[in-house]
DNA sequence: GATGAATGAGAATTCATTCAT
DNA sequence: AATGAATGAATTCTCATTCAT
């Protein structure tokens, strides 16, 4: 299977609209969703017609497997760089939070589209499983090595992880589409945030409920 | 406005017909979501023809939006209720945990209905926010008092709040929905799980990172 | 063929119901015209279940069909005794006016749907040509009659008729029937406005454009 | 607003289907009336699809509406061009009745169609509100000139004009129409009828009725 | 007789997709 | 490459009509 759409795209014009037909979508789909969002919609935001869509593109469902797929394996990528050594806890904590948050703010349209086509398709429900596992796996390692030196002692590091991630991937949600009336946002109390909660779960140390 | 789509129905046939659909409904979307759902897979669902549909329901958004009035007054209804005094640290997280929990069992479809509906239609935007932050409030306020017993400080509390309504929405819907691949759901070591996020977030102790 | 809907209706409760579903009808048809009609509407306006109708009326047409009939019978009826002696020119004028006004004053709604039915089906078109043959037959040989004294002469006295029977009818229609603005209606002067056409297009005397 | 349904179409094949459009819709409803007319008819009359009415037009009433406004237009020029100098009285009353005529001859099925979606809608009632005043209005003015010669003594000037405007209508729509069994109309006689009741109704000399 | 409920048969409308130019 | 146009396949919704109670 190829990963690019349709790949060679020899002239300038076509890389233009290619990427004029690119752009529009994620900006329908981040305000809209996958599901609402129609093929006019995506071309119309492009100043295009539908059937020039088409030049690019099989179906909007290929589209969005383009987008998944180019996402997992990005994801996955960055989680071989991510094992950085020599930092703190808290810096790792922070680390974690940052990247997740600022993955949100460049590949929102892609990640919505995948985990809203999970509801319908199970081959999006498997790409989304995968994009998932890779912070989930990180994580989870995370806290097992935490538990070694005394913390998170009596969890589930599975569990952990995923509700870890959870919170990671609904709050930038929320916060990044228009969602919360919020206007202006402000990354840095929001990574602080993601991150305190992050670091007091998994580097907690005493016995939970004495 | 009235609450319940024909208020009492006057026959018997009628109350089972409606239950049918109800429960129809809430089957197929909590599998589909609700964008993905149609009139005919409820009414199919239901064992009834689509124009049964209708004589319960205006329309399938007719039918999100009772939902959300009941949703959202159920959830303030829990809410003036929460305030359990005498309760140690511990048990108040894990009894937030697991009223939200135990919330989303009951309660998927309804929840999967408003929140994709706020993607499109800024009515039920309005009402997923007013049922957010009914928790929300309520977190807020907890760690406001936790803060005046030195826990978590420095913490923005509303901040906090959302993080955690967001991980408690989030893992929820993943592990009750059929999306994690996970058949056989342990509802106590999920609910011990957030609860652990929970009560470590808001009652942490010393500096953050020292 | 049967001229009453379900003929004898033993009941008072039966004849009451009868009554209210006619008077109904009549109601919501004069306002909205036959083909915008449901059977919901008819019933609803009556306060009974669509369901009722159907004990009085096979269809919505077959109730159309009773009123043309009947109304038909009617006009022929009135045909018979209309032929009054002794009268002067301008009183049969106004005989004329007056009894097609008030004839629809009492059976607008009558009117309004086999006129409209007629659009749709040839058996309501038959009607309608036999309902409007009656006073067309009429003025035809008044017409006739007049131009043996001298009257209107040069004049073709069918399409004379057809003329002012067409004037007649949708005079009565757009005054009697909401559509135009005007909330008071002053019977005698249309009344009167009517026979001053009819007069003078009939008692015509000498040559029309020398 | 715009006047035209999609304005200038770009391509000859568009505007071809749409002419095939309008004229297939133009008669459908000539022959069974708006009301009873689907997408479905007009688009099997003109060869297309029922999808392809809708590159056209946004729905039947919209189409209705496009007729409506550009007829109301028509007449308003129609009208300012009228007042047509050193006509005798026969003539003028010729005029007016071919004008009427003609206009029926080329614009049924828009006369149909708002005439019958008054009924219905609002809106439609005050477009033919006002196409009716248009000639409404000139026979009342044309009426009170010849009251100031002494013709048409005593009769209110506004409800003649109904009248007159009541048979032109009604007249041309029931001849022109299929409606009257008539297969072949003789065009003359029939204007020269409907000129004759103008005629003698506004250019009558003595007292009506003495 | 009366009516709540159920439904088949349409009707309007949308949308992804194809095709000729 | 780009696009106007065309359309099959849904999908929503309406309505006349039937039926069991």
């Amino acid at each position: 299977m190829s990963v690019s759409p349709r790949d060679p795209l020899p002239t300038l014009r076509g890389r233009q609209t290619q990427a004029a037909i690119d752009a529009a979508a994620r900006a329908v789909v981040a305000r809209k969703g996958i599901l609402a969002t129609t093929i006019a919609d995506i071309a119309g935001e492009a100043g295009r017609s539908t059937a020039s869509f088409y030049n690019y593109y099989d179906s909007k469902e290929a589209m969005v497997r383009h987008w998944a797929v180019r996402f997992r394996d990005e994801a996955r990528q960055r989680a071989m760089a991510a094992a950085q050594p020599g930092l703190s806890d808290w810096e790792r904590s922070y680390q974690a939070a940052a990247a997740h948050w600022n993955t949100y703010r460049n590949r929102l349209a892609e990640i919505i589209s995948v985990s809203q086509m999970a509801m319908v398709s199970d081959a999006f429900a498997g790409y989304w499983n995968e994009i998932c596992s890779v912070p989930i796996g990180l994580i989870t390692s995370l806290v097992k090595q935490a538990q070694q030196q005394g913390f998170c002692e009596g969890s589930d590091p599975h569990l952990i992880a995923v509700a870890l991630v959870s919170m990671l991937n609904q709050f930038c949600y929320t916060q990044l589409s228009g969602q919360s009336g919020t206007a202006a946002i402000d990354d840095d109390a929001c990574i602080n945030t993601l991150a305190e909660v992050f670091y007091r779960t998994i580097y907690h140390r005493k016995a939970p409920h004495p």
